[in-house]
DNA sequence: GAAAAGATTAAA
DNA sequence: TTAATCTTTTCC
């Protein structure tokens, strides 16, 4: 397993870190920006990072050069297997603000969907079959399927194995690799039209039915690594499940990241839980 | 073996 | 609003 480490920012970067910054890298330490080698401690305006934390709006602004680095497996954290073997309707929330990861494209989710067992939306619902046999596996794997014959959807399977159960990606906001996201999508924007729905998702990431069953907690491929969490949270009913039983279409089991422009369509049928207002 | 429908998207 | 597109599941 990859080595994980806790980073904090010991000083202030100057008011944004430039790209042609230079990156000096260590087993303990980040530093961006020019750093004579004669000084032991860092200069004003001058970025680095030792022990714990990077925040999320540090990661944005870092320079792309590092994402190609070692050094990012200093800053970024796979999920345990443990995270994703509980309840979907509990791993769904929990989700939004994580961060999937393929090669130099980095998303974070801010819109996920909850399918379980005794559900009639649910894929799992017909049992096991060769297409859907990854969503009786245990939790972390991925669920990939394609959708009208032409949209791959990707799913984070939930809950122990042969219960049955995932969660849809359904919008996520860029972090990193803008420019392969783009040429992925075939759309030079950076707008949410980039990345609001099911299928645009997979299309940056890159991902194909092949991909289904793919363990999303090892290193390399795709990754689901530990990110921001959201302050508040909308709910609202599934999209596009007109066929199950009317319970399972207005259960309230969609979540987004209240105040996120990254939300796909309808918006309108998200609110804050009833207990926030 | 045939037919219907689908956790969607982009364009008109 | 609709066409595009194809795998999975179900029905005969």
């Amino acid at each position: 397993m990859k080595r994980t480490y806790r980073f904090k920012r010991v000083t202030k970067p100057k008011k944004s870190i430039q790209p042609d910054d230079s990156i000096h890298t260590s087993e303990k330490s980040i530093t961006i920006g020019a750093r004579p080698k004669s000084q032991s401690q860092p200069q004003p305006g001058i970025l680095s990072i030792s022990n714990p934390t990077l925040s999320f709006n540090e990661l944005k602004i870092l320079p792309p050069d590092l994402f190609q680095m070692d050094a990012l497996d200093l800053v970024l954290k796979i999920l345990p297997p443990d995270f994703f073997q509980i309840d979907a309707l509990d791993l769904a929330p929990c989700l939004l603000g994580k961060l999937l990861r393929r090669d130099d494209v980095i998303l974070r989710i801010t819109e996920v969907e909850a399918y379980r067992p005794n559900d009639s939306a649910c894929h799992g619902r017909f049992g096991r079959t060769p297409r859907t046999a990854p969503v009786f596996g245990p939790g972390g794997h991925a669920y990939v399927y394609l959708c009208y014959g032409l949209h791959t959807m990707l799913n984070v399977v939930a809950d122990k194995e042969e219960v049955g159960a995932a969660v849809l990606v359904r919008s996520c906001e860029p972090v990193c690799g803008l420019e392969t996201i783009q040429q992925r999508r075939g759309q030079i924007t950076e707008k949410p039209v980039l990345l609001t729905g099911p299928g645009k998702v997979c299309q940056a990431l890159g991902i194909s039915t092949e991909w289904s069953n793919h363990r999303l907690y090892t290193p390399g491929g795709l990754e689901l690594l530990d990110g921001p969490e959201p302050e508040k949270i909308l709910v609202g009913p599934r999209v596009g499940i007109q066929y199950a039983l009317p319970d399972d279409v207005n259960a309230p089991w969609r979540f987004a990241i209240a105040g996120s422009p990254w939300i796909s369509a309808p918006k309108k049928t998200l609110t804050l839980p009833s207990s926030e207002i």
